[in-house]
DNA sequence: AACCAGGGGTACC
DNA sequence: GGTACCCATGGT
């Protein structure tokens, strides 16, 4: 068990923030992370957050995982202080941080997320995981499924999962990825525009499901995925269009801090 | 460009 | 306990 302390991470807030469906509450300020094959217990009570992981693994992992490096202080400050939407919504946001997920399971939770609401997505992904994951020793948890178990299963057991007319984008991905012609580490040193294109070949993948794999699981935090939420706020409080430009570098964490808010204010 | 896809969550009655 | 509506959309 190991404490840490940072203001710009609210455990709470990323767990609703819909951008990883292995997060869960288990309790007053207690949650579950399931990332690779590790379980990780988390509990937060204000500023302290305690983890049932050593100083080790921590440095190894989590410290990464949570984007410990990335001055989000410094971003929320960049903000116009004449946009005084972004203002209320990024302060709204704070301690929302992007998450450095695997970006095959992103793929595959996002290609899943279409056309459903957060928690039956939550409810999806762990019954894939339960009928084609790992199991994790001494967790009582699974693994996210390896590009393998997806491509081979059986399309009754896919469909079994509440994936609907996502079963057969799953599979596909899933043989894409276990042939080779998506190569996960390939991708990670693409440039934005190739990377998207790329994504976009894959059955089941548009513009808003390649720009959240790109956000959640290739760490490029320029990208600004709009869905539904996030049309509506362009449409009442940027109808000139959004200035992307000016927040380039990091516009998707303030996309996060938009859909942030407009879902829980 | 309008329309459909499968089905679960949720608000409302 | 029905039921109408919504859902981090993409393909046709």
């Amino acid at each position: 068990m190991i404490k840490i302390q940072n203001d710009e991470l609210d455990i709470r807030k990323i767990s609703e923030s819909g951008q990883c469906f292995r997060l869960n509450k288990t309790g007053e300020g207690r949650y579950r992370l399931i990332v690779h094959d590790r379980e990780l217990t988390l509990t937060q009570t204000g500023q302290n957050i305690f983890l049932d992981c050593s100083q080790e693994e921590f440095d190894a992992l989590w410290r990464r995982y949570f984007d410990w490096d990335t001055d989000y202080a410094a971003i929320r400050i960049s903000v116009d202080p004449a946009d005084a939407y972004l203002t209320r919504a990024a302060s709204f946001g704070s301690g929302v941080r992007i998450l450095r997920q695997d970006p095959w399971e992103t793929l595959i939770t996002f290609i899943l997320s279409q056309r459903k609401n957060i928690p039956a997505i939550k409810g999806c992904v762990e019954l894939l995981c339960s009928r084609f994951g790992e199991p994790i020793p001494g967790a009582r948890a699974f693994a996210f499924p390896k590009p393998e178990a997806l491509a081979s299963a059986e399309p009754e057991c896919l469909l079994g999962c509440s994936l609907g007319y996502r079963g057969k984008y799953v599979q596909a991905a899933a043989r894409m990825a276990a042939s080779g012609e998506l190569d996960f580490t390939a991708m990670e040193s693409l440039p934005d525009e190739a990377l998207y294109e790329k994504l976009l070949t894959v059955p089941g993948v548009g513009k808003k499901v390649a720009d959240c794999t790109m956000l959640f699981g290739f760490h490029r935090l320029g990208r600004f995925p709009v869905d539904v939420w996030i049309e509506r706020v362009l449409t009442r409080e940027y109808p000139i269009g959004f200035p992307l430009e000016r927040y380039a570098p990091f516009a998707g964490v303030l996309q996060q801090y938009i859909f942030y808010f407009e879902r829980y204010r």
